[in-house]
DNA sequence: AAATATAGTTGAGTTACTCAACTGTTGAGG
DNA sequence: CCTCAACAGTTGAGTAACTCAACTATATTT
């Protein structure tokens, strides 16, 4: 974890790997303008992708919460750290979880370890479903218009921004 | 990896203006995997800034959506307008207007051509704390790690994200 | 053995919405 | 001018996606 920055002195070209951007500076836009800019186009992609996420899920006849659950039980996991991964209260896992075995998409198996936790395993049909679900979204991704070189682009930025941006 | 710098070709340049990403594709990535690591990446991102605009909000005393319609008023405009803006249905408008309204932080105005339609207008209390929470967003921004060039480029990735990736 | 912490559950409440049905207004066609 | 469909906004009912407090059953610490 503590990897997290590996040094702030760090050359940019090192912090975000296999993405060095080029960029022209436009100086003809303000800093304030600039980040504006972002803020706005920030979040409408946020409502865009959000809204796939909905509409895909439904689509399926899930919730948009089952279906990231889903998404996130490629490997089984116990409720608390589904909860953690998903960023919600433990009692809500509970009720996703509920939904989930509901469908037979997953099940609870008990821990060895322990006996108070239960880890939630995918069904086959979980599985099949999950890779749907994820299939259409990766159809229909915001960053489909990208080549793979702007992936790459891409993908450093996010990561700088969620190493360093979170809290 | 680095063998590869520079060698981008030009005709990068076209596609996204500001931002030239010269990026070194790494072969070791199959276009699935980095598929997947931006899909993670992205819906953290998109956790973390919905919960960062979450917490700004109740810190001001307004709920989130509420936040939003102020942030949006910036120029007044009808209803159906701020529906369309925010992606929401028309009959949630009139709760946020309300509750907009009721904190004295903006005002539906007549509209003079159209007796059906209103016109929100922020009031100098509404401007001044959409300031204040445009400024507490700003400063814990998730693009608050990037430097300048860095933030063009994503501004660039972002509106090529939005223009082709919407519906 | 007792006290305390932890994993998960239940029930009540909140926020952020949508949808269907209604009111008052407007604009186009007869 | 009159009608009538389309439209802006509102109301009320319902849903999705949560949180919080209190409880149960284990586990760990003392």
């Amino acid at each position: 974890m503590d990897e997290l920055l590996g040094t702030a002195t760090a050359p940019d070209a090192r912090s975000v790997p296999h993405a060095t951007p080029f960029v022209t500076t436009d100086p003809s836009v303000s800093d304030d303008e600039l980040n504006q800019q972002i803020a706005g186009t920030f979040t409408q992609l946020i409502n865009q992708a959000h809204d796939l996420g909905q509409d895909v899920a439904s689509h399926f006849g899930l919730t948009g919460s089952d279906a990231k659950a889903l998404f996130m039980l490629s490997a089984p996991m116990t409720m608390k750290e589904l909860g953690a991964k998903m960023g919600v209260d433990p009692s809500f896992v509970t009720s996703v979880a509920d939904a989930l075995e509901k469908r037979g998409l997953a099940r609870r198996e008990p821990s060895e370890r322990d006996r108070r936790s239960k880890n939630l395993v995918l069904t086959r049909e979980g599985e099949k479903l999950r890779d749907l679900i994820c299939g259409e979204v990766m159809a229909r991704a915001p960053w489909r218009p990208l080549d793979t070189g702007e992936r790459h682009c891409l993908l450093g930025l996010l990561r700088k921004m969620i190493r360093l941006g979170g809290r």
